[in-house]
DNA sequence: ATTAACCTACGATAAAATTCGTTAACAAAA
DNA sequence: TTTTGTTAACGAATTTTATCGTAGGTTAAT
């Protein structure tokens, strides 16, 4: 919990496939990734190696082909970069940042909005 | 509303001082910067022309002491930045990221629920 | 055995972000 | 007038992020 590192733009969209799909090998991941964006297998490659480094997954290289898993769950990650965005961008205000995510520019559905007046009662307990 | 360039780290800092004390000099900027972050006026200077190349805030240059101004207000910013956010790591919904935000790590005190429950009915009418 | 398919590793390159020294212009003070 | 201080501009160097080609190795098919 100390220590996550923040993961870039282009980790983040590895990182959203990998909390799909892995364990995965970087065929997999890759495969996944490029229906979305176009790019090569090497790159993918290097980018799983740079993040290995950065302790951002872990990999199990007992096979040829090494297998993958996020080192960080997506909720983990989720909280560390709101926290992040918290003190940089809302003076430490974490109200602040959930009615600017409420606000009118995005839209939450009654729905939506309900779903949230719900998790507020469970949390005032 | 279309295409505003989301502000780097170092940027945000900036901003961040702009919002407080803008319009104002690269000078007036740096002091204030400086009580947070080390760093020398040249480098203040240089962000602010880039940040200005990129439209990221506008500048007034009739005087010797250029006067600048953020382009764009906190508010703007923050919501662009959330819909960054929800996009790339919430997977498009916004109940789900603010029901993050809410969660145990941040530790919303009950003054901020109820000040978040005010908002919620205010937000359905 | 040769070829083809697949894998990792490595390093080169590029692009983006950041830092800062040097220079030149100008104005105010000595 | 000479010096001192303040400023913008420019470009160089550094760091971080991202992309990819090439090389070398292993396994499976021909």
């Amino acid at each position: 919990m100390i220590d996550t590192p923040k993961p870039t733009k282009t980790e983040l969209a590895i990182l959203n496939v990998m909390w799909r799909i892995s364990p995965a090998t970087v065929r997999q991941i890759h495969e996944e990734l490029c229906t979305k964006t176009r790019t090569s297998y090497t790159t993918t490659l290097k980018m799983l190696q740079v993040m290995f480094q950065k302790g951002l997954v872990n990999r199990d290289s007992a096979q040829k082909a090494h297998i993958y898993t996020s080192a960080f769950s997506k909720q983990e990650t989720q909280a560390q970069i709101i926290d992040d965005l918290k003190t940089r961008l809302f003076g430490g205000s974490i109200s602040s940042l959930v009615m600017q995510a409420l606000g009118s520019t995005h839209k939450a559905s009654n729905e939506e909005i309900d779903q949230i007046r719900d998790f507020l009662k469970n949390l005032e307990k």
